[in-house]
DNA sequence: GATTATATTTAACATGGATTAGCTTTTTCG
DNA sequence: CGAAAAAGCTAATCCATGTTAAATATAATC
């Protein structure tokens, strides 16, 4: 049955290691998990169990809402979504997007009530996990522990958020989104070469900067004037990965994502 | 013991209830653990207990740097701390301000490597906590869960910030930031009816919100004018906090402080 | 208590990004 | 496939906040 999940996301196959070939055969939460904890296969099935029941939802279609007290979590299995706040002049601020293999809203039985909303960007299939089948997980120590990992980096996104919107400008805070964006699908699968789907708007990209789509739009088109990146159709690549890592100040860490080698390099050398 | 570490915190007496009183006994961490975990007497002096061998760091002093892998964890007792980024043309972000009861670092233990530096602001006393200790403590679920829910408030807090960031002008955002230090000020039995101890330059405000500090300074003056705060000699007072919280859009719930008899009221209803 | 360093305040001027509005292209959907 | 809606693009104008620099006030240090 795993490996028939797993089917759905291969995705990059371009490293010719077996190591990588294999890492194409997890889901993504397996594949993000993995960055840093050691899983066996129990654990793997315990994961990729969670696919069987995913839900198809449309774009612009509300998960949770703000004051909301879910009794299940949700995880994105396929698809984009976002987190976000309104404020009371309808403006709207995006404070993470979602991609296959994140949690929604893994804290919010502790939590109690929903401080904020999350809605999906793209058409997308998201699984519905009930409490007690979350605490029956939790009680894996292995599983207790990479899910801890998971919000913790969760919040060292956040942070990073913050001084992208705080002290960068419009040119370098669009180019760092844009490498994030870039690592996390890489760190999935789901990144071919340079290249990864980026299905937001600049509108919704405007929204995560606090900017609004006018500007970005002017940005963006001096990042391809600039021969750093092409974007159109929602697919986007890296045409210059250095220079955009040097042009915004992006420095990978904050993902705590650790360079093993069965990880896909994010800079192809190609084999001579 | 725990009572002569309590002394060092009697704060706001003010409220003339018996729980109130019992609460100015508790340390910060357990007052502010106590907003929503119910703890019982063990694990109290368990928590109390960590007070004891606090150290003195004088002001402006690194307790953290980037890159470190501490082997233990730090707990603010006293003073104020901030945790920060810096940029590679020298700009810095701070993304948190650190209060008396905080955890500079629950987490680096599992993330491995810190992404952030953490220094005092003012003389602190902050005390160290070996990897060991901390780990026997979170072997008590009640504990584990209170620590688990300390961390997700963090994390709301930084989403918080990151609205504040990108979707407030300056007058709001300094306001917002002023209503949420109060209200987790007050949390801990360290606001003195709706006055309390704010040891910020306004350079490390404009810092904390992505502002220089002249701009800062005449937000302030703004803030003054308008009667809804004063500020000197850091000391903050806010002389109408629900004009205060309209005008900057303020909503505690993301501090998910529960409404319950034993906590001080946000603002004081004189008892005629 | 004098001296020095740090923080606050003020002012003149510069600018990145917001606002508004109209047009064009792409996507969605009947 | 064709119509309508959504997204992308462009340009003119404006303003919130940045920059620089100097004066004053406050706090730290010996």
């Amino acid at each position: 049955m795993a490996a028939g999940l797993a089917m759905l996301y291969l995705g990059d196959m371009a490293g010719t290691q077996q190591q990588l070939a294999d890492r194409a055969l997890d889901t993504p939460l397996v594949a993000k998990l993995q960055t840093r904890a050691r899983l066996n296969d129990e654990d793997r099935d315990s994961l990729n169990a969670l696919y069987a029941d995913a839900r198809e939802i449309g774009a612009r279609r509300s998960i949770i809402r703000e004051g909301d007290r879910p009794d299940h979590v949700h995880l994105m299995v396929e698809g984009w979504a976002a987190r976000y706040k309104l404020l009371p002049d309808g403006a709207r601020q995006i404070t993470a997007f979602l991609i296959p293999g994140d949690f929604c809203d893994l804290h919010v039985t502790i939590l109690g009530e929903m401080d904020h909303g999350i809605s999906t960007l793209t058409r997308s299939r998201v699984a519905f996990i009930p409490r007690g089948r979350m605490e029956a997980l939790t009680e894996r120590p292995s599983l207790a522990k990479a899910f801890w990992w998971s919000t913790l980096v969760d919040e060292a996104v956040l942070r990073s958020w913050i001084v992208n919107i705080g002290r960068r400008d419009a040119f370098e805070a669009i180019g760092h989104l844009i490498c994030e964006l870039y690592v996390r699908m890489k760190n999935i699968g789901l990144a071919d070469g340079q290249r990864f789907d980026l299905p937001l708007t600049q509108e919704e990209i405007g929204d995560a900067l606090g900017l609004t789509s006018v500007h970005v739009n002017r940005v963006l088109q001096r990042l391809r004037s600039e021969d750093l990146i092409s974007f159109r159709q929602g697919l986007l690549t890296i045409r210059d990965y250095r220079a955009l890592e040097t042009a915004s100040g992006f420095n990978p860490n904050y993902l705590h994502i650790e360079r093993r080698v069965d990880r896909p390099a994010l800079i192809e050398t190609p084999a001579t």
